[in-house]
RNA sequence: GGCGAGGUGGCUGAGAGGCCGAAGGCGCCGCACUCGAAAUGCGGUAUACUCGAAAGGGUAUCGUGAGUUCGAAUCUCACCCUCGCCGCCA
């Protein structure tokens, strides 16, 4: 969400910023939307005022002709409100969709661009692996040491389900330690959040696009079940599967208002992630790469209103997960991304890739955010300041770890001539051995 | 699943159709007293939106939504949530 101030000031920015990011939403339409909006709360404003005068005189008439009289003109101001209250909610709605729709201006250094096409290389630590062996890609490795199953995972999950066996799932299950432990480290308080979530939660994040959940758009699952079902009728308060724990995370803190000596506030939290994919149909079908549910460690830090702090924040969460690639010793690069593969709210994003190379390709393994007071301004999450002020907080987010990309850069990195896995050494006290296959 | 109690400002807690955006207490802020502090006294102290240069005004908000009424924190209905007890499951 984006102060309608802003907007108002701002509209040229704002167009642009609608044009490079590809948002369906004509700012024109939202202005006169707006303009009624102020206009019709004015005059339904000025209509109570008059009927709750009315209503405060009615204790003072004397006699019954008088107070009848008093009765008759509320009736009459009764009736106008009746034709405007309407009115006035049903801009309102439109109102809040469109507003819901208006994107942050992204920063200056994001790179204009269409997809993900023209995204942009930043930084690259290490370099693709030479083998001297033709590398097998993580399926293969996975089904000939016993630790993946995608065939009784299709059975059991149906189209992309798997099972983690073995030493593999000691191996996820490191992953995930190792990244907690990384996190807590660097001063990060671990949380396990909710993965079934009610809808605020989403909006707030900006998963969902509208106050209502969108089906077919939106990659998140709704459970069909209801908490309560009441003579056979559906609940309202629907319940969805996060797609990670940053909606859970943040929502944690909507409605608060935080001392700014808490700031920045840094969280961690451990999660299984569902994602519907109904977006990517068709793409990675086979292995670890695309799939319905996995676990992953997310990183969370709410600031100040201060743009260059939050920038410098978001870097600093981008070389934590840099880190452990690096301690994990994979290869892998930070892209920056353009406007066009940046979603609404975001100001500034990166992603980091790591090189896979039975895949032989980048794979994603994280996704560095910078919100603003976007999301906060959907989740009411303030802080007081200095002055006394209430501000929106800034929300930035980052990948940790996820565990099944980074699971399968490990495979492919580390994968030995007689197909056997090395454990990388931060590993080897979850696993308890220096290889898998041994 | 069954039964019961309850959701009021930063907290506690009264209020049971208009005098209530809401008593009292605690906390917080200012002032007085003091060398300073404590104690005491006096005054102030919700949020959002909106009109206004400002002073100040208006609207809404007592869990949420709808209803009854000229008028609802207060009455009615539905829902959400919290707490307690029983049952069931882990």
């Amino acid at each position: 969400m984006v102060d309608i101030k802003f907007i108002r000031e701002n509209q040229d920015e704002l167009k642009e910023a609608i044009k490079n990011k590809g948002i369906a939403l004509d700012l024109d339409e939202l202005l006169a939307v707006d303009a009624k909006r102020v206009e019709l709360q004015l005059a339904v404003e000025q209509l109570r005022e008059s009927r709750n005068k009315l209503n405060d005189n009615i204790t003072k008439a004397k006699g019954d002709v008088e107070r009848q009289s008093i009765i008759r003109k509320g009736k009459e101001v009764k009736e106008k409100l009746a034709d405007l209250e309407p009115k006035f909610s049903g801009v309102s709605l439109r109102f809040d969709e469109l507003m819901a729709r208006v994107p942050t201006i992204p920063s200056s250094d994001t790179p204009v661009g269409r997809s993900d096409a023209d995204n942009v290389e930043v930084y690259r630590w290490g370099e693709p692996k030479k083998f001297n062996f033709e590398p097998k890609d993580h399926i293969a490795l996975g089904k000939s040491l016993d630790i993946l199953d995608f065939d009784k995972g299709a059975k059991v999950g149906g189209f992309r389900g798997y099972y983690v066996k073995n030493d593999g799932v000691l191996l996820a299950m490191g992953i995930m330690m190792y990244a907690i432990k990384k996190m807590v480290s660097k001063g990060y308080r671990p949380m396990i959040p909710p993965t079934l979530v009610k809808s605020f939660a989403l909006f707030g994040s900006g998963y969902f696009k509208g106050l209502e959940y969108d089906a077919g758009i939106d990659e998140i699952y709704e459970v069909a079940t209801s908490d309560k079902e009441v003579t056979g009728e559906v609940s309202k308060d629907k319940k969805f599967l996060v797609g990670t724990a940053e909606p859970s995370l943040l929502a944690y803190y909507s409605g608060d208002i935080l001392k700014e000596e808490d700031l920045p506030l840094k969280v961690c939290g451990y999660s299984q992630c569902y994602r519907s994919e109904i977006g990517s149909y068709g793409k990675e079908t086979k292995g670890l790469y695309r799939v319905h549910e996995f676990m992953k460690v997310e990183q969370v830090v709410l600031t100040t209103a201060d743009v260059d702090r939050a920038n410098k924040l978001q870097d600093e969460m981008t070389a934590i997960s840099g880190e452990m690639h690096e301690e994990l010793g994979l290869p892998y690069r930070r892209i920056q991304i353009c406007t066009g593969d940046m979603s609404a709210g975001k100001y500034r994003a990166f992603d980091l890739e790591a090189w896979l190379p039975g895949m032989k390709k980048w794979g994603e393994t994280g996704s560095a955010s910078n919100f603003l007071d976007w999301q906060a301004r959907r989740l009411n999450i303030r802080y007081t300041d200095k002055n006394g002020e209430k501000k929106y907080v800034y929300l930035l987010n980052n990948t940790a770890l996820p565990s099944p990309r980074i699971f399968i850069a490990i495979l492919e990195n580390y994968q030995t001539k007689d197909g056997h896995v090395k454990v990388p050494k931060v590993l080897r006290e979850y696993v308890g051995k220096k290889e898998i296959g041994d």
